[in-house]
DNA sequence: AAAGATTGACTGAACATTCAGTCTAGAAGC
DNA sequence: GCTTCTAGACTGAATGTTCAGTCAATCTTT
């Protein structure tokens, strides 16, 4: 007894998507939840209450809790890299695509909510060693990051834009650097905020790769989406 | 607690420290449970078996499990930090300090259980977020750690071993590499083995500092402790 | 110095709660 | 009428914390 009008248009329930749309409401919720409550307190009833169901239901779903948060994890991490990839496909150069990439892991007005992001991260770096479902998201996920930035650099060596050093080794400092500097982001430090974080970052990939950066004419990011 | 401060000091029950190597052995236990399960996943009886009591006694000495498991982390972050300092304190040059930094962070047989350290440390930043009391140590921890990479900077240029880069966005930098890099080393990703780690914060360092470094002649960390 | 009194260390057993997952029965759709 | 979907009530196990006391060492009083 949730949504009855919202039927509106099309197919309404019987619709096979049906299913797929609560599965996904469902994990949208469980996302939520481990953001504010962590994966560990994360119970099946607070995913349940805001996804309007019942835990029973969600049980029906996903078998175990276990699955559903592992699921909603991998389902955000694939979200949020295929968002990446679209974004970088429609910039031309290598160094800007490599300043879209440091800009979408450390400023808050790239990405709606980077910070509850990096919380996500958090949690899966710390259930990694313990659980093997996500300890695998997890490096497939920190290899195709790093593949990324690998063949950003590839490609900017090609076209002239950046100096050659190795591109594995710069992928796998860069990737590190950014995972640290993500860290103190989503902890809030206050001394190490995001602006600053961004700056770092990419001096030092300019540094490393030859390429020309000037470290943002002060109010450039001004405006922001909310306010 | 209640140290009953009145009496001379001396004598009183058994000798004074009775009480303070319980707590100690406890929060040792704590530790080991919580670098084997997890910090959500260490229970008090766990601790108490592991220090041959029982879970009303664990609670005797510390109200809470929480507040077993936050000063467990606290005493094991005073201690590891303490330990650095000292070696760190034997080494004449700013450059051999700052190796021995990152050797400490990086690689195995410097410290005994380097991995089991970065497990505990990924609980913390998972943990921070939502309690205030991890939040707060984790926070001091970083300041100091990063105070330390600054003053061996500052001591480095002042003995003309360093380049002249700002100490500040260096000591932030280098920090986050290393804590990205740890991340690759708690979780044992294959493709980022410690020794790699290892020469790539070196180089970085290296790098943006002007001293020479060669990446290790191959086995010359050959002999370990333990043998 | 012996007899109580006091206090800290400690324990076993219970309590209370919290939850993941099950069961049953009913509604919706084909 | 068969299958899919849904929820409320329930169970069973786990586990943090409390509690009523035991024990032994120290202090006090005589």
């Amino acid at each position: 007894m949730k949504d009855r009008a919202g039927s509106a248009g099309r197919g309404e329930h019987g619709s096979r998507d049906a299913a797929d749309q609560r599965r996904e409401q469902m994990l949208r919720a469980a996302l939520e939840v481990i953001v504010e409550r962590g994966y560990a307190d994360t119970r099946i009833a607070d995913v349940a209450e805001r996804s309007g169901t019942s835990p029973a239901l969600v049980i029906y779903y996903f078998k175990t809790r276990d699955q559903l948060l592992t699921e909603a994890i991998r389902y955000s991490e694939d979200s949020w890299y295929a968002e990446g990839l679209r974004r970088m496909g429609e910039i031309p150069t290598a160094a800007g695509r490599l300043a879209e990439l440091v800009a979408m892991t450390c400023l808050p007005d790239t990405d709606p909510e980077p910070r509850s992001w990096w919380l996500l991260w958090l949690d899966l770096w710390a259930l990694s060693p313990r659980n093997p479902g996500v300890g695998a998201v997890r490096q497939k996920s920190d290899e195709r990051w790093r593949e990324t930035i690998r063949s950003i650099v590839l490609a900017g060596q090609e076209a002239g834009e950046f100096a050659s050093v190795d591109a594995d080794d710069f992928a796998i400092t860069l990737s590190a650097l950014l995972d640290g500097l993500a860290v103190q982001i989503a902890l809030e430090d206050p001394q190490v905020p995001p602006q600053r974080t961004y700056e770092l970052a990419m001096r030092f990939a300019a540094g490393q790769l030859g390429f020309d950066w000037e470290p943002a004419p002060a109010a450039k990011r001004a405006r922001k989406r909310g306010s």
